[in-house]
DNA sequence: TCTTGTGGTTGACGTGGATCAACGGTCTGT
DNA sequence: ACAGACCGTTGATCCACGTCAACCACAAGA
């Protein structure tokens, strides 16, 4: 019953998405009650697979729908028209995309699968028309796009008032609370980017990202071998971020 | 009947508030029939008048209100433990501030006057109920958000991939943009917030961003007088833009 | 098994913007 | 109208990160 990548999934597959998800707590449903999410099930009409590499949307694709990850990993970037690529975010399982879209009507960045990826499509207007009625599910979804402001906010911090190794420590810590949130070890993972894509997004040369790990790997703070990760001492990684080695 | 900052505005004042309000095309009634901005008129409960250099709000008070920008320019900033500050954005009149609070209830930065200037007051459990009932205020609502997140993934572009004086020319560009927006001048104006709070935001350090104006002045491209300034070549301004000087 | 390509590491060197410092101009509040 | 603080400009020097280049590790396919 199982299809090929990007085919929507029949709707027996799909009985009781949301309610059936073990995402509930960090996903949209979360603070509503049963009989509401029951109701958020006609939300989520499909998903979509998407292979590694592949886009799910691309900056100027009219908007339809937000999509929501349950299995996988995503980058969003921006290009300019020179070609200069910008990282804005690494989305992964339970997190939202496609929110920037709503302002337009056109999404204004594209979404890449980072590898063999699902997400729930939701449709928007639906998501609209079901959130008028569903207080709990309007609040929530008010919360997620605030809480993508807030992030953005945290990014401009990063790119603008932080060095490079403060940059990578920040990044580090930042995907083992997103891992803890999600049940996954803390201290150990394996990143699904490459360097030149943590790079961009962390304004950083490839080889500036390269040379911060080895060094936090000297210092042992961390162990690294390629995507492979283990944070050996997170407190300092705190410490970095905070902490400014030179000046101010 | 005027009084002190900070200090609401009584009932009486407020008559109609939003449908007066010359600013309806960029402020949240945007595409509303007159009958809704008329009900809109009840979300508006109050006005604050905030003086040069105070405070809206700072990080961590509790969230309450999101508010309308009626008279007045403020910054917003998050500011590290150890002191580093990083603007987030400069906002102009009928642009929204608060959004960031929504996801913890609490306010994540700090939005401070830039000069006297004068607020909205609208109470967001008000906004979501009423949003509830008017498609077009909840659909503007969204729009809203979506912008801030489109407008926040460019300052990331910006502040990753830009180098200074394409930094600061985009900075320019974008207050020409929503100087026009607003009916005024394109291509003269003056900036509010000083060589400091724009290094800030632009990730620079005041002195690099006073070179890249004299450089631009000793180009032509912009005449500059402390915080006058008037952009004489616009084309050229938006090339550098999209035109590496050097390199890739 | 070998081959090819992509991704990662490391070294040597260059440079854009930060830092340090001095000074001049201009608002702000009294 | 004045004093003082704040703000902006410019020059000299420094350094964190970018650039260029060589090489290595590993994965995927033949």
């Amino acid at each position: 019953m199982h299809m090929k990548a990007t085919v929507p999934i029949t709707a027996a597959d799909l009985k009781s998405a949301c309610s059936q998800c073990n995402l509930l707590e960090l996903c949209l449903p979360f603070g509503m009650t049963e009989t509401e999410v029951n109701r958020l099930d006609e939300l989520v009409g499909t998903r979509r697979k998407i292979k590694r590499q592949q886009h799910l949307y691309r900056a100027g694709d009219p908007f339809e729908a937000i999509y929501a990850i349950r299995i996988g990993w995503f980058k969003t970037d921006v290009v300019l028209e020179d070609g200069r690529e910008q990282v804005t975010g690494f989305q992964m399982t339970g997190e939202m995309l496609g929110l920037d879209g709503i302002s337009t009507e056109a999404h204004s960045c594209n979404a890449i699968a980072l590898e063999d990826s699902e997400v729930c499509v939701i449709a928007y207007d639906k998501l609209e028309e079901l959130s008028r009625q569903i207080e709990g599910l309007q609040h929530q979804f008010h919360k997620v796009m605030s809480r993508e402001i807030v992030r953005d906010h945290g990014v401009m911090m990063l790119l603008g008032s932080m060095r490079a190794e403060e940059r990578l420590a920040a990044f580090l810590i930042n995907l083992s609370q997103r891992f803890t949130a999600r049940g996954f070890a803390a201290s150990e993972f394996h990143l699904r980017m490459t360097r030149d894509e943590i790079g961009s997004y962390l304004g950083l040369k490839l080889e500036t990202v390269s040379r911060a790990f080895s060094r936090f790997q000297e210092e042992g703070l961390i162990s690294v071998q390629q995507k492979h990760v283990r944070l050996l001492d997170i407190p300092a990684l705190r410490k970095i971020i905070q902490h400014p080695s030179v000046m101010r």
